[in-house]
DNA sequence: TATATGTGCAACTATTCGGTTTCGCAAATT
DNA sequence: AATTTGCGAAACCGAATAGTTGCACATATA
């Protein structure tokens, strides 16, 4: 199934597991034992988040452990940058600028 | 209201919206014109926008002109920065080394 | 072999979400 | 003054979401 990345994120448990499994791979149990919520529930969390590849399994025995697909994470970061050009420079000042200079040119006629 | 701003860059139209204001500051009429939906479903995209902040407006006589407010789009990067030391080092291969390790240790007893 | 443990899946529920249509209102235009 | 234009708010609707409980199944452990 084909996932949304961002929509994967916009949950904060699922923001909270993807820091939490950042640096060890862990199981559903100990992940869940982290929130106010049933292990299903973060079963199902790990679901969406493997079915946008931001998060691998891998079984060990009856147990699964889980890690971030650390890779995937750079999509969000790629996004970014074609705002970050604006938040280095100053853009975005110059358009208000703009914006003000074509307010005050129309009160002027 | 207080909005989540992860929740707002899950939908794909306001991310679209998001690029899309983020040079020039546009009205909801123009805005509408680069989607498929009506100008009262984009207002509720702004609104949302608006509401966490990513998004502000100023008002011209009886238009609206919205704008991005490219500072609070570094809060996404803020949380990304978590993240950016292991996509930069190897610690996310050096767990999986750790993890292939303790399976082999187990495998051993 | 019997029991305990770790897990995913299905069914159900309340809530949220994204969209439309209809409306009211203020500012521009005629 | 009458009409058009630009806009947000409200009511409504179907779909998606996040959560729960109950289940089945495989793997450990006794």
């Amino acid at each position: 199934m084909r996932r949304d990345i961002f929509q994967a994120i916009a949950d904060p448990t699922r923001r909270a597991i993807i820091t939490l499994i950042a640096l060890h791979a862990m199981t559903p149990n100990a992940i869940a034992d982290n929130f106010n919520t049933t292990r299903q529930a973060v079963s199902k969390h790990l679901r969406i988040l493997t079915e946008c590849e931001l998060v691998k399994q891998e079984q060990q025995g009856r147990e699964i452990y889980y890690s971030l697909q650390i890779e995937k994470m750079k999509e969000i970061d790629k996004w970014l940058n074609q705002f970050r050009k604006l938040w280095e420079t100053r853009f975005n000042q110059l358009d208000n600028v703009l914006l003000t200079m074509k307010k005050k040119k129309k009160n002027e006629k």
